[in-house]
DNA sequence: CTGAAAGCGCTAACAA
DNA sequence: TTGTTAGCGCTTTCAG
């Protein structure tokens, strides 16, 4: 590989010299930068972005870690992301966590070491935030922001299951189900709870049978939809908390022939890629991953720039309602 | 940041020494050692792997340049390829090339210049292999070995293909369609040779009607197939070039009533992660992406052994039928 | 406008 | 077993 060295050497000048040129700095005679110009590509010289990180003190890379790219939510995340570094001269580290903890920590060590110049950070489950901040490293988080010193994007599930409730009623249901994932998962409580609060605001009753915890599988879905199907008073709509779940429930209504949507309203949350296929077309609250990974970079550049200090953004992503022909 | 040098001047040694207690290298003194193992984590040392890839003229970072990570068969290709590197030591840096040349070319350029110690490419297009050989650093590309210098990876289209027509006929179908890609696709034109033979091979005639170039896509699909089932003699079996326009086929018989697998065989290729959804089921001929990216990997981790030798491997990966309700 | 020289943080001879 | 020293390839003062 052909360093400047090689360059000032061949142009009889000092590699000081060729450095200016090569980074068309204004103190440099014009003839002199011309004939390097022309002698570097001609010797087909590469600069060593690795060399020059070490003397900036700047990578210009930054870290995306994620528990799996090919999840496509995650997937979207990713194109986002990187695009938006690239166009801030950025280049992208993408880590996979596999939805590990201990990996998770693994992956955020070699991402210092490579001393990158932030991270973006989805994580795999709760985390203390004094880990990340012993890391001395401007970091984003996609999570609920928390009372600590770190920076939070997400998107707004609060506004967006309402979004999800009231266009149920608007419809004209008025019996309708919570099919929610995890108990534990916070933002499975934030959908619970608009829910509720959309139901009550829109005089209708909360039936406690109608809601219901679980896995966020297709099949936990189907599930728990048939035992609520048997109840002596079925809903006649279903928000659920995320599309696979949804899918799972589409899936028990076209083989018990309820006729969707005149009859039984479906609506699911992520806009996955599958549901806007013409086999499904699956109703459901769109989190924009395009934004939310945009929205994630210009974060990280605020709190990169402000680095050391720490800017304590808490950014808040509108969810879109895409309405398809299950509701 | 705390350095080498830090931990050195507290240690009361050189900073030579702590280098080589912290690679663990056998000539420091067990109590040197264990002092400078002590001092480092107290002191939160994070080693920077900069400084240690310019010395070392290794970076231990492979890069991964893709048309489009959010499209799901890349997506799984990277999660393939970035586990395998990880067990390998090394970290992966993913581009995205957006299905443009030119991108492609600046991506291979920024991962030059970053040092990766090795590429895996797969390119937008057709390419000049001339023009990656010139970067002078190992590279694997996904695509059908050319007689150049290079080394590449794909799965076998011909076996794949004659997997899914075989398939057809045995299952009965006499009047076998071919629903195909860009003709000038070259693994398009590979498939449609492999159906051709498999029909002659099993005394069925090749009916040019029932041959179809055109857009990956699922409208192409549909509206393609529609045509054909108003020709005099419609098929009763279609080989797809891709799930993509096997859905649209899929829709298309939903819509008119026919019945699959009865009356009408469907078979596509790649198994994209839909494929495979309840409401769609549809038979393939699975590219093992996990597969695909790890013996990618494996070859260019060859490639860089040998480097700047080329090894010019040639690897075929052996597809998958998978047999679901559509056949 | 250009050169000399220091140094980024680390590894790897070569001595001691 | 340890220290000294010379770089890796580059940027950036500081002189000239």
């Amino acid at each position: 590989m052909i360093t400047i060295k090689d360059i000032a050497e061949r142009a009889g000048v000092s590699y000081a010299t060729v450095s200016r040129a090569l980074n068309n700095r204004s103190d440099v005679s014009s003839e002199t930068r011309k004939l390097i110009m022309e002698l570097a590509s001609e010797m087909g010289y590469q600069p060593n972005a690795i060399a020059r990180s070490l003397v900036k003190r700047k990578s210009m890379n930054i870290a995306l870690i994620v528990p799996d790219v090919s999840n496509p939510f995650f997937a979207d995340i990713t194109m986002a992301v990187n695009s938006a570094a690239e166009n801030a001269g950025y280049t992208t580290m993408v880590c996979n966590t596999g939805w590990d903890q201990q990996k998770e920590q693994e992956k955020l060590r070699i991402m210092v070491e490579q001393r990158v110049d932030g991270i973006i950070l989805k994580p795999t489950g709760f985390f203390k935030p004094e880990t990340l901040e012993a890391y001395n490293v401007p970091i984003v988080v996609f999570w609920h922001a928390g009372d600590d010193d770190l920076s939070y994007i997400e998107v707004d599930h609060e506004t967006g299951s309402r979004m999800a409730v009231q266009h149920l009623v608007d419809r004209g249901y008025k019996h309708i189900a919570y099919i929610g994932g995890q108990e534990t998962s916070p933002s499975n409580q934030i959908r619970l709870l608009a829910y509720q609060q959309t139901l009550q605001e829109n005089g209708l009753v909360v039936d406690p049978k109608l809601i219901s915890f679980g896995g966020f599988r297709l099949e936990s879905g189907y599930e728990r939809f048939g035992k609520m199907m048997h109840l002596p008073k079925p809903p006649d709509a279903v928000f659920c908390s995320n599309d696979i779940i949804a899918l799972g429930v589409l899936q028990y209504t076209r083989e018990h022939n309820i006729r969707v949507p005149q009859d039984f309203g479906i609506i699911g949350f992520d806009d996955i890629n599958y549901a806007s296929l013409p086999q499904i077309e699956l109703s459901t609250v769109s989190q924009p991953r395009d934004k939310l990974g945009e929205e994630a970079l210009l974060a990280l550049i605020r709190e990169m720039e402000a680095f050391p200090e720490r800017t304590r953004q808490r950014v808040l992503i509108a969810p879109e309602l895409k309405v398809r022909s299950t509701t």
